[in-house]
DNA sequence: ACCTCCATGTAATGAGTTACATGATTTG
DNA sequence: CAAATCATGTAACTCATTACATGGAGGT
């Protein structure tokens, strides 16, 4: 239940309604965690109960009323706690690499369209990223200050960014990969053109190597 | 529910208990998927119910009997088709990078104390991924056989090593730019040797610019 | 006319985790 | 002698998603 704490830490700096909570975690925070309005709200409604946060109802003129909830010293207590102590493992699913695992059900070009379209999918959210980051940038520089707690979250950004890069530059890889090693799907039908085993050795070992070193030769 | 096509997926490869599926999970398909064996067994239970896999008992002695599964062919059917599908958006928690975004709240120190032990725990990680990878691959080497199945799944192993380099050195570099920023935590104490805009920008800007170029010039 | 933004919620369902229950064999 | 491995499951609970409900303001 890390939920509470994404709640607590946006509002350690602001004072913020659930509508807004869930703008932050759609713009700034998606590279690591995501959730929904129907879950923040009864969420907002938990921790005021444990009087981790207070609320104060904003009435508004042609827009609904709203509710602004503070952070209590108890939250700046349990959330300073929560970021000091040891992480949780990340839960990660990715259901696009869990269909690139299973791709062998699949024709080589089928692979090779999946792969494309994905990297298109990822261009245009890397795209989306660099501009938010670019605005927050300006935004930055036109005040002329920098506090901890920027330094902090542009970390995170560039981290979100490099890895969009790098999920692209590996769809190339891959997709190059695949082109390379087509006949290895025409094994059933045609015995002739398949790639012999040392042809495949040599591009998957290439593979591995512009990306990391696998064996550390000891001499 | 992907839960269903992971092990779909896995059963048209071999026949497997939940037991083995557990450990293929944890060993091969952590980097994108991960469950409990409280969840598996009934999920088994539920596919063979709508007919995608089907089950036999085999006792074995000294050890508790085994129920093995086989796809059928309605379930070849699915994950062929899913495989073929636009993908599902990832759904990321990485609770350390949320702790990283929180960490204005606590001191220059114990934010580059966080760093390292984390920096630590991946690198531990790649270290045993790098392993379990290096004997897939000596077993493939032996068996002089290359496959399609091998080669996708040898694509998204290689993902998974990437993204643990490249996290271990984004913690390196963290580190350094906080190292450098130190001072921005003092603003509070001591107004004089804080670090003045100008060079905290310039530290900023590089450090985005070593892993992603934000602006393209145009000229 | 329709869609998106603003703004807050409830209800139902689906997915995921932790705890409980059992028990022999192998490895450190 | 304790811990891990093999092996299957149920029950309780927490967390996450989708659908439902309401409604005015402003843009295309």
């Amino acid at each position: 239940m890390t939920l509470k704490h994404a709640i607590l830490g946006l509002l350690s700096k602001w004072d913020a309604t659930g509508y807004d909570i869930k703008k932050e975690f759609d713009d700034f925070m998606s590279i690591f965690w995501h959730s929904h309005l129907s879950q923040i709200y009864p969420e907002l409604n938990k921790l005021e109960a444990e009087e981790l946060i207070t609320s104060k109802l904003v009435p508004q003129e042609g827009k609904p009323h709203k509710k602004v909830y503070s952070i209590t010293n108890g939250g700046i207590d349990e959330i300073t706690n929560w970021v000091g102590s040891p992480p949780d493992p990340p839960k990660i699913k990715d259901p696009f690499l869990m269909q690139v695992f299973f791709m062998d059900n699949i024709s080589a070009d089928e692979v090779i369209f999946q792969l494309k379209y994905y990297q298109g999918v990822r261009q245009k959210r890397l795209k989306e990223m660099k501009q938010t980051v670019q605005e927050a940038w300006e935004s930055i520089k036109e005040r002329q200050t920098m506090t901890p707690r920027l330094l902090m979250s542009s970390a995170v950004l560039r981290r979100g960014l490099e890895q969009e890069v790098q999920y692209i530059k590996w769809c190339e890889e891959t997709i190059e990969l695949v082109e390379a090693c087509k006949s290895l799907w025409d094994a059933d039908t045609s015995t002739e053109s398949v790639l012999p085993f040392d042809e495949a050795k040599e591009l998957v070992e290439d593979y591995f190597n512009v990306a990391v070193v696998l064996e550390e030769k000891e001499d």
